[in-house]
This record gives structure tokens, sequence and C-alpha cells, in this order.
DNA sequence: ACAAAACATAAGTTTATGCTTATGTGTCGT
DNA sequence: ACGACACATAAGCATAAACTTATGTTTTGT
């Protein structure tokens, strides 16, 4: 996995509001559907491409697959975001504060 | 701007090598151009994604552009990924250190 | 003033990607 | 066992996005 699939994975609106909604709490595929104008297939491509990327992961529970967000993709992004520290700005408190609650 | 449009600037690879090139330092668009095989248009074509996305600056300096990394973007990714903080692996050490880094 | 250099913009072509319909696979309830 | 359900995969299509060539704009050196 090269580091742009994370991004590409991102970049479409409808990924995007995917994991959005995945982020507030994992659910299945048909669950997903349910406020998007998007086909049953359309939604199983796109949590492949998530799936590919890392930033989502599924748990077959008999014939529903439930789906929620992978630490692992936000890691990745967390340690891409963390090379470039001689760029932030210092006025990025939502991340010091962040660090100062992992730290507890 | 939506929030996709910083992660799809970042998807193609292209232009993620040229965001990677300006990071380690600014210059300018035809100085960014050596090693890649990329035409002059395209790149130009590139550099204005990267800055409709907040990613990247231009400064003009005669008649060269010198293009650097604009933090703006480096902190919406931040933000955005603050959000979910929830999902972080406490095992994402690098950000700790970073945390520890911008406190002092 | 003019030629060349550095870059941007326009327009058209190709390739990538997201969608659709159709079908396959596994599981559940009866 | 069988029909219905939840989801995945295949194949084809339509749109978007990245590229090309051509040309425009501004600056610089002479």
């Amino acid at each position: 996995m090269i580091e742009s699939d994370i991004f590409k994975a991102l970049a479409d609106p409808t990924r995007y509001a995917i994991f959005e909604k995945l982020a507030a709490g994992g659910m299945n595929a048909s669950a997903l559907r349910e406020g998007l104008t998007i086909s049953q297939p359309a939604m199983s491509q796109h949590l492949a491409v998530l799936r590919n990327a890392g930033l989502v992961r599924e748990e077959r529970q008999g014939r529903f697959v439930n789906y929620e967000v992978d630490p692992n993709g936000l890691a990745h992004i967390a340690r891409w975001l963390a090379k470039y520290r001689a760029y932030w700005p210092s006025r990025v408190d939502a991340l010091k504060t962040l660090l100062k609650d992992m730290d507890q």
C-alpha cells in the first residue's frame, strides 16, 4: 500500500461520508446505505476501497458484515502527518490538547 | 473547500511526490520538475490543485514563482485527525513525542 | 525594444474511476 | 430443503481527471 492510496480512499465524497458514519459507530453495509442514494454494489465497492486502505475493517456476523473504523489507517495518517511537524503552526491547539489527553 | 478536496489533492501519486519535494524545502516550478517525467503545463496544473487545497503557497520572485508548503493545509488535516482521537491506538508514539516537542 | 525564459491557461485526447445491471456466494428462517 | 436476505464480484458504461500540444502573459537580460 503506497501512501497516496489512503488519501485516494478519502478523496471520494461518498466514501468520506461512509467513513464519517462509521466513525460515529460501527454498523453493517445495509445500515450504511440509509440516507445515501447509493446502490448495494456501489456500497460494497466503496467499503472494499476503504478496507484496502486500512481505514475500515470488517467482522462477519452471520449473514451480516459489520464494519468499523480501523485504527491502523488513522495511525498511518498520524505518522505521516508527524513527518511534517516542522511546518505545523503553533496554533494547532487541538492537537496539543489531544496529546495531553493521551498521556493521561 | 470541502474536506475531501485536500485528500483528493494528495491522492494523485505525482502530486504527492511534488508535495514531499516541497516539504524538504521550497523551490520554483522548474526545479520541481527535475527527476520527474512531467511536462511544464502538467506541473503548473498540479501546483494549482495543491494551492487550491491549501497545501502549498506561492511567492512570485521576478519571473520565477517559488512554491513552499502551506502550514494551513497540514493544520487542516491535523484538526480533522483530532476528531477521531477515540480511535487512535495508544501505540501512536510518534505523535506523543511530537506533542511533547511542541510543548517545549 | 526585443528575444528568451518561466510560468499559466485553453482545448482536446486518453485513462482512471465510480456507477449501473446482472449474477454468484454464503447464511438464515421455516 | 428451499426461498429470501446480505453481501461480493463481474462486466460494461459514463463521467471525471490527468495528460498532451498550442498559445498567452509577464519578466529579464542585452
